[in-house]
DNA sequence: ACATTGACCTGGGAGC
DNA sequence: TGCTCCCAGGTCAATG
């Protein structure tokens, strides 16, 4: 499900009733994510005050005095904000019930994401120390794109979906930023000359920038931590578009599969 | 070091 | 209605 802006759009959501609030309790009703909950957090976190809210690159963090709450959304993976217990549905993993009254309600229908516990700086974490630096920074640049790309044959789409080369690019804003540079998604990253990834990397910027402002893309079951769904869908030029004309051209649309993934491009203006 | 594939899990939609 | 098959926003682990 989310990709940078969805996990930035959750972040904007949740920090201000998180932030300086103390954790009650927390309710564990499913461990089995993507690795296993850890058993003690209620006994880690009861009591213990959130001093900060942060985001690298899709993970959630929430830091108190003895460490911090790591959380990963998977592909189907949200965080909402209940001002009431509502009652827990199938998919809802985990409550954090806080001192102002608010819940904060984990739901992953897939159980690919993560809630993982770390008494040390979160960024030594083994699934944070490697990350690629974050795409809005300046550390990723045209410049920094070439270097990653030099005499790599993998599709440059795969190597911008790589979180080790730059973080937070999903399916949908990798294909949307490379209609917007012009480049094919197959082309072997090796190949892009310096144009070429200079206009990748203001293309991704440009593209999160707009998605974030929209609030994220809602396919069936994303929404903020309100509820309310993101609206960077109606301007998606080419995800899930397949045989659509282009916006640019009108050259229907095509789809290979790359990395697994599927692929939407147009033949005309990517090359 | 690099490239490729499988794995994890549920739900929704298409087709029969 | 109900079955089967395919697809889905992520990314690690294992393999060659």
């Amino acid at each position: 499900m989310p990709e940078l802006p969805e996990v930035e759009t959750t972040l904007k959501g949740i920090q201000p009733y998180l932030q300086g609030n103390s954790i009650q309790s927390i309710t564990v009703r499913h461990r089995g994510l993507r690795w296993p909950v850890p058993c003690h957090l209620n006994s880690l976190l009861k009591g213990k005050k959130i001093s900060a809210v942060h985001r690298r690159a899709k993970y959630l963090l929430l830091t108190t005095s003895n460490g911090t709450l790591i959380i990963h959304l998977g592909m189907s993976g949200s965080l909402r904000i209940l001002h009431h217990a509502l009652p827990p549905q199938k998919h809802d993993h985990c409550d954090l019930t806080l001192n102002n009254g608010v819940i904060l309600r984990y739901t992953d229908p897939r159980r690919f994401g993560a809630l993982l516990w770390t008494d040390a700086s979160p960024t030594e974490h083994p699934l944070l120390r490697s990350l690629g630096p974050e795409p809005l920074e300046n550390a990723f640049s045209g410049a920094f794109l070439l270097q990653k790309a030099a005499h790599k044959k993998t599709p440059i789409k795969s190597l911008i979906m790589d979180g080790h080369i730059v973080v937070g690019v999903g399916n949908i804003y990798a294909a949307e930023a490379l209609f917007e540079a012009e480049i094919h998604p197959a082309l072997p990253a090796g190949q892009l000359n310096k144009t070429q990834c200079s206009r990748l990397a203001a293309a991704i910027k440009k593209t999160l920038r707009r998605a974030i402002r929209a609030g994220g893309t809602t396919l069936r079951d994303f929404s903020g931590s309100d509820g309310r769904p993101g609206y960077f869908r109606q301007k998606l030029q080419v995800y899930g578009r397949a045989g659509e004309p282009c916006n640019r051209c009108g050259t229907p649309l095509e789809s290979i599969r790359i990395g697994q993934r599927s692929t939407v491009f147009c033949p005309a203006c990517q090359r």
